[in-house]
DNA sequence: TGACTGCTCACAAACGATTGTGCTACGTGC
DNA sequence: GCACGTAGCACAATCGTTTGTGAGCAGTCA
């Protein structure tokens, strides 16, 4: 095989598209050790300037990509974060991913998604997933189904950090991110008092899950602060569907003194609520007020446009990677739980509010659209 | 240090709150050595049936998970998968990837989650930021701004399975799921002139993305093959918003002899005519039958409801899941890339069809909708 | 008895990066 | 001339898992 002429000194080589170069490559090339490659690219202070110089060019040169899984094993440390979500659907969940990627991204994370479909065996199994995966921490938004929460103990037993958000688990033992619900539905009640309703109707989620119980809290904070009283006659509770709010609107209209205005702890449930009133020959908002939950996109295409409340998505993901990043960087130790409540904005439109029935040219908003006009080749 | 008293001998460390549990803690405890642990884990048949039972019970005891990052380290080969998307936000991205999500938790992969943001240094980054992590194969949908594709043939140099989905490279050397946008347009225009129309007008995206292009191309056929003329005053291109959609049927209605149908590209641009025409006093269907494309939720609610086209976002998820894991099972050689096409789903309503005219009943699919009736403590 | 097969398992070298420790050479102060 | 500090680098162990090689032993067949 060995050519007999001496071309060729058996080439040191560069590898030129094999896969990829390790430190131990570089190393070579320069004639040092792999020691010095790594402190010269992490900026270590034994090394000279002129070496790290050497360093730096030949790792550009050769597009060195350090390989973040012996890192990672080396050092005990990863730079992953884990994501356990319901669901990747609709506008909440996706919206919260979006910035919680964004967030992570800029600390030099990537995230790994799971989703539990609501199933709690299913939950246990993804945090089992990205234990193995060694996450540096975790961010989770509880299955509807979980109510066993021992496999968050374990968790917290391996020290790694963990973060609820939107579905926490309750009490100030967790790091927590949630809406302030209560406010929501604080105000979205106050505001359809101002518009003078006195009969205002709610329409409530199933009270277990702790965002529909504070919207209703909120509800009634509203009502005995104007020194209404609160009537659980007008309180429908059910799991929030459209054809559920349209349902419930029927039984709140059979009533002998029906409502003239309603809160909906869901959009969904508020547009249902708003088609059968509209069925039934109501004006809208002149008879019947309505105000919704969550700002979903199709409430700026409801005719008249949907008032709701705006649920942060995407600050909630912020504020959540912040959080976990801070307990990451703190070493796991000496960290009391905290939690974050983020204020929701109320989005007033044609529903709640006569004067702006002209909304037939409010835009509805397109993720794409902040891209449009961007130089394209 | 050592007590005199011989109790305790050195404790076997059943690690009981300690952090994770390792092979060699598995095989001190059973006197043998790591490599009999971890052939039995991975039902080696060097294992005897008695001695891979000891181990099993043993690992489960005490909870043993796998150190995937070691692993993959040794075997050169992770179970991660890489997800490059423009964004996550709307309707289709989110639900690509929650197929895709579904199909790689089945094979026992994770996935990593990247943004490009529609820009192509920012996907460059990405691809660079999932080698670093030693994923097994990536999912890409190219950025808006991406011209240059050598970032990609470095990943090919690396042997790296990739998989395009809805936005690809163009050619047949690359693995592609995509939907057929041509049979989309031609499927939606055929319906209108099923419908008795004869002037139908165009709303085209830019023409540089494929997408739009084959949209645009279907339109033509279906217009051909009924032996109409290609009329290009009847075709408007924009960016697909919702306000762009408006002002183009402006332009539309102002011809000498406007059109009775019309499909647009996007159903952002649909809504948007959608309501202009309304604004003009036109009746839709009656008037002018609308189509639009990509089944986004406020179709749903839009009065009328929208025609459109269904672009199977969940099963393009897994056919891209489908098509990067039998890459990756076939170790990269000797394996031809392939396009998959999804065949699209006309979804007739209102806006195009004067009969289903009672569309105040439809309902609104909620994703929490699925989970509703779920066991709940 | 010897060769052979099959089974069960241990040894030890990887994978690629990190890091405590130690070595050399040089300069300084006295 | 000696002790000492410091800069610059190498050695080698280590993270947890995988795997080629081979050892020990029992049984089978000739």
């Amino acid at each position: 095989m060995a050519s007999p002429k001496k071309t060729e000194p058996a080439a040191p080589a560069p590898t030129p598209t094999g896969s990829s170069v390790s430190m131990a490559d570089l190393a070579r090339e320069l004639g040092v050790s792999m020691t010095t490659i790594s402190r010269a690219l992490s900026d270590h202070h034994s090394i000279g300037p002129a070496m790290k110089q050497k360093v730096l060019r030949l790792a550009k040169k050769y597009n060195y990509q350090p390989n973040r899984l012996a890192s990672a094993l080396r050092k005990g440390k990863s730079k992953l974060l884990g994501i356990v979500v319901p669901y990747i659907e609709g506008r909440f969940f996706p919206s919260v991913v979006h910035g919680i990627e964004t967030a992570a991204s800029k600390a030099g994370y990537n995230v790994i998604i799971c989703q539990s479909n609501e199933d709690m065996a299913q939950e246990r199994r993804n945090l089992e997933s990205l234990l193995s995966a060694q996450v540096a921490g975790i961010l989770v938004s509880l299955a509807r189904t979980t109510n066993d929460f021992r496999h968050f103990d374990k968790l917290r037993n391996r020290g790694l950090p963990l973060v609820f958000f939107d579905r926490v688990v309750e009490g100030d033992a967790v790091n927590a991110v949630v809406l302030d619900d209560r406010e929501g539905g604080y105000l979205s009640t106050r505001h359809l008092l101002q518009q003078g309703r006195r009969r205002i109707a709610h329409l409530a989620g199933p009270q277990h899950l702790n965002i529909y119980k504070n919207r209703r809290q909120g509800y009634f904070d509203a009502l005995r602060e104007a020194g209404l009283p609160a009537d659980e006659s007008l309180v429908v509770y059910n799991d929030m569907a459209q054809e559920q709010g349209a349902e419930a609107l029927r039984q709140l209209l059979a009533l002998p003194n029906p409502p003239d205005g309603l809160f909906a702890a869901g959009d969904y449930a508020a547009l249902g609520a708003l088609q059968e009133a509209q069925r039934q020959g109501l004006r809208v908002p002149e008879d019947l007020a309505i105000t919704g939950f969550s700002n979903e996109t199709f409430t700026l295409v409801a005719r008249p446009t949907i008032t709701t409340v705006d649920q942060r998505c995407e600050e909630m993901g912020q504020a959540a990677v912040r959080l976990l990043l801070e307990m990451i960087d703190n070493g796991g130790e000496g960290f009391s739980p905290r939690q974050v409540v983020l204020r929701p904005e109320l989005v007033v439109r044609g529903s709640s509010t006569p004067g702006d029935e002209d909304d037939s040219h409010v835009a509805v908003r397109n993720p794409a659209d902040k891209f449009v006009g961007s130089p394209v080749a």
